[in-house]
Formats: structure tokens, sequence, C-alpha cells
RNA sequence: GUGGCCGUAGCUCAGUUGGCAGAGCAUCUCGCUGUGGCCGAGAGGGUCGAGGGUUCAAGCCCCUCCGGCCACCCCA
């Protein structure tokens, strides 16, 4: 096969690149709901909405997610522009949000900045069920401060957010700290000394890890490594006393605010960015260890991408995870694509009424349907039919003449003849004041 | 990146030891020229994921690739 054939797998019929996809309609009502969650409750909490460049500059990641991650050294589409400057479509946002603050000079602002994102990421990985390489993340960001009530504000958010979508009770919400970056580095030291004489009996990539980040070595799942990491020393025995009073404040809130987590000493998280608390919500089934979002906190994130000393705690969420979760446990989401009525026509002048008839009637906030292009009234009633609409509104040539209308009952078979003018009010009585779709962006302001 | 299962119409799937590519649903048309649903008749829609090989003959056998799913890895 040709190189140019390889991204076409059906003669000559382009599809999707592996692990990207068409969010088709059916979909979007999913994806509208959450977004509408995510949007109340943040903005209740006073959140403000960002959004950061699809792609940045490959340095902004190498350095703020770390360059021995997984996602930095294998799973990010980089790529030059025509300068030649290196360029990564984005793999998560809190690189790029912190860069943004500093950027904008948000230092100045009151602290802490509440920032939340709602947006398309990239990673090269190998596809699964809710696992692409274009996905939909939610975050959002509380930089500038440094209290365990914001860790615990985080943590409630996100777990306020998961209810809201029905979706809460099939997550457990797993919890460790891995202190400051100096009692980090501290245990580290003591993780490969003890390590250093036992490096045979690790797996291969085990062996690599020790050289680069000594702590995955802990939730490793191969049988020789868990029982090393057994008997490994514990991370709560090197943190620092910063880090353990800061704990034991976050899980006092937590306990005052009725969130139910589990201490996981061995969770560490993939992005090296984080300090103290980390924490993800797993899957509560048996042995899954699938989460559908993961944060904590970063406090050397911004310093590190060349602002001042900054603390900050996160949290971000896929949505297409939630979306898979959702529906495996068969919730629907209430959208309001139905049509509230049909407007039939027969003949040009009956047509040509209805042009006028149809804005009329959207203007009002009735969501209508016509089928301008076809000329049947049985086609246009059984359309009506497929499209659900309740009531249909029936224009012919007697009808233009009479300066009339006829409004079917679609569900009992019902129908009445209105003057033209009374169609409009006679209709929002059918369908119901509270039912119209009423668009109001909300008063302009001048000046 | 490694291993396994899978790929036939828009959807769900049949297709026997290799022998003329099918069904149900959906779409469109007609029966019914201005009245939907039900019913009946008909039509369109496929290079059987792609390319190559074996064979008189391949949806079926062999190889390669592409794509989906699953387990790793990792994460959201």
């Amino acid at each position: 096969m040709t190189e140019d054939q390889e991204e076409i797998s059906a003669g000559g019929i382009i599809q999707t690149p592996k692990g990207v996809h068409d969010i088709l309609p059916v979909d979007h009502e999913y994806h509208t709901f959450i977004k509408k969650v995510v949007r109340h409750r943040l903005r209740q909490a006073g959140f403000r909405r960002i959004s950061t460049p699809i792609f940045e500059f490959t340095e902004l990641f190498q350095r703020g997610i770390g360059a021995d991650t997984d996602i930095v050294s294998k799973e990010m589409y980089t790529f030059q522009d025509k300068k030649g400057r290196s360029l990564t479509l984005k793999p998560e946002s809190t690189a790029g949000v912190c860069r943004a603050y500093i950027q904008n000079g948000m230092a100045n602002l009151p602290q802490p900045v509440q920032l939340y994102y709602i947006e398309p990421h990239f990673r090269y990985d190998r596809p699964q069920k809710g696992r692409y390489r274009q996905f939909c993340h939610f975050g959002f960001e509380i930089i500038g401060e440094s209290d365990a009530a914001l860790d615990s504000q985080t943590i409630y958010l996100a777990n306020l957010i998961n209810k809201d979508l029905g979706i809460a009770d099939l997550f457990t919400i797993q919890l460790n700290s891995i202190g400051t970056p100096q009692s980090r580095k501290e245990y580290a030291k003591v993780l490969t000394d003890f390590y250093f004489d036992k490096e045979r009996s690790l797996c291969e990539q085990c062996k690599a890890r020790l050289k680069t980040n000594p702590m995955r070595l802990l939730d490793c799942k191969e049988e020789s490594c868990g029982i090393l990491a057994q008997i490994a020393p514990k991370m709560a025995d090197y943190l620092d006393e910063e880090s353990k009073v800061f704990h034991a404040d976050l899980k006092e809130y937590l306990d005052e605010l009725g969130i139910k987590y589990v201490e996981n000493p061995n969770l560490v998280r993939g992005l090296d960015y984080y300090t103290k608390t980390v924490f993800e919500f797993w899957d509560s089934a048996e042995g899954a260890q699938n989460a559908i979002g993961g944060g904590g906190r970063y406090d050397g994130l911004v310093e590190l991408l060349g602002g001042g000393p900054t603390p900050a705690v996160g949290y971000a969420a896929g949505i297409e995870r939630i979306i898979a979760n959702m529906k495996r446990e068969k919730i629907r989401v209430p959208h309001k694509d139905v049509i509230h009525i049909f407007v039939a026509q027969l003949g040009k002048e009956a047509k040509k009424k209805c042009l006028s008839l149809i804005a009329d009637l959207r203007e009002a906030g009735v969501k209508t349907m016509g089928a301008l292009g076809k000329d049947s009234i049985k086609t246009h009633l059984r359309l009506a039919d497929k499209f659900g609409a309740p009531y249909t509104i029936i224009m012919g040539l007697t009808e233009v003449r009479e300066k009339v209308g006829i409004i079917r009952d679609m569900k009992v078979g019902t129908q009445k003849t209105v003057p033209y003018e009374k169609i409009v009010p006679e209709v929002i009585k059918l369908i119901g004041k509270e039912n119209l779709d009423k668009y109001s962006a909300g008063e302009l302001l001048y000046g």
C-alpha cells in the first residue's frame, strides 16, 4: 500500500484518522448538557471562563508537564511551523492557563484567580472506548493562594458536578499527598537507595522508571515489583511537616463537607507539576482504575514557567468518558431539539404565504419546520409525523383565498380552521407560553 | 508502543465444504391528484475495510496495511 492510501481505507472515500470521530447531534445532547452543568456550577462559585490556544510552543509542555512524562515523551502532536518553530497541540490545559496567568498579568488581579475551561485536547495514544486522540476536557483552576480549604473546594466542586451528571456514586475519590518538591526529592532518593541492590527483581519498565521517576515503581502491577512496593519506604513517613499539616487540614475540611474519599498512598499522577494534594475519581468497580477526572495542587508550576511564586490547585475531567459512563448507566439528558410545529403547504401561492408565517412563528418562539422543497400534502404530513411535531399547519390554495389556515392536532387527528392573523396566537396557546423557545442574549450596553 | 478479538447496505446482522452478495429496520416512490401513523406493492443503496497472493472461481483460504474494541502501558 502506498503512503497516500494508508490514511484512506475505503476506495477513495476519506475517513477520519485513527482515534478521532464526528460528534453527531445525538452526542451533542450530552455535550451540551454537561457543558451547561459545568458552566452553571463554576459560575456559581465565581469562576470565569478562559480559552487558551489549541497549539502552543512545545517548550511550554516540556517545561510545564515534564519532559520525562508519558504525555510529553510519547503522546504529543508536535509539528514545525514554516519558520521551523516547534509547536504542539495541547495535551492538557493547566500549563497553558498558567502561561496565560503570567502573560496577562493576572497576578495583579484579586487573588486567587478562578478560571475554568472546556476545550479540545490532543494526545497520540492507542484509542479505546472513552479514550481518543482528540478529546474534550473541562477543568478549573484556583491560582494565587494556598490553603487546604481551597483544595477541599476543588474536590467538592468536582464531586458536585459529578452529582449533577448522575455519576458521582460510580466513582471513588482517591486521595494522597506527594509533599513539597523538597520532601519529594528526599523521598525519591530514599526510594532509589532502597531499590539500589534490588534492580534485578524489577520489570524492564521499572528499571527505566528508577532513573526517571522512582515513585512510579509503587503502583506497578508486576508481581515482583508489587511485593517490593509493599516493603518500600512509605511517602507518608517522609512527608515534610508543612505538607502533613496541610493534608490533615484538607481531610478535616472534606469530612466537614461530607465528602467520602479513599486514602491511596500510591497515587502519584503522571504530571510532574503536582505538589502536596493529588486526587483522582476512579471507577468504583472492582479492580478498575479508569479515571474520569483528576487534579491536585501545583504550587511550583507558575514559577517554573517564569512567573512569580504562585500556589495553585485544579481539576480536569474527560467529557467523552463522562458520556460513556452516563450511557452505561442509561442516563439520558433533557434537550431542546424537538419541534413544536410543522408547516405543510400546497401550491406556490401557499408556499409564499407560509414563508412569512414560518418567520412569524419562529419570532414568537415556536420551533417551526417546513418542507419548502416538497410539494405534496401527504409527504408533508408524513414528515411532520417523522419529526414528531405535535401540530401541523396546513395551507393550500383554498386557505390562501379565504385568508385562513388549518391547525391539525397530530396526536388526536382533529383540526380546526382559524383566520390567518389568529394562527400565531392560537399556536402559542396550544404549545404553552412556558414552552416557547424565546431567545434573548440580554440587553446590549453602549458607551 | 506490546498482545488478543473483530470488520458484509445508513443501522442490526445472516451468508453452509470456496460456486450468481442477502434479511429486518431505515430511506425514497406509488396505491391515496388536499391529509401522517396501519397495510400493500416497488425502487435506490455494497468495489463484502483496503491492497496483493492462491484458485477455473474468493465475502470465505494466505500475506500486508487501515480501522474498531479489549487487556497492558498510561491517563481524562
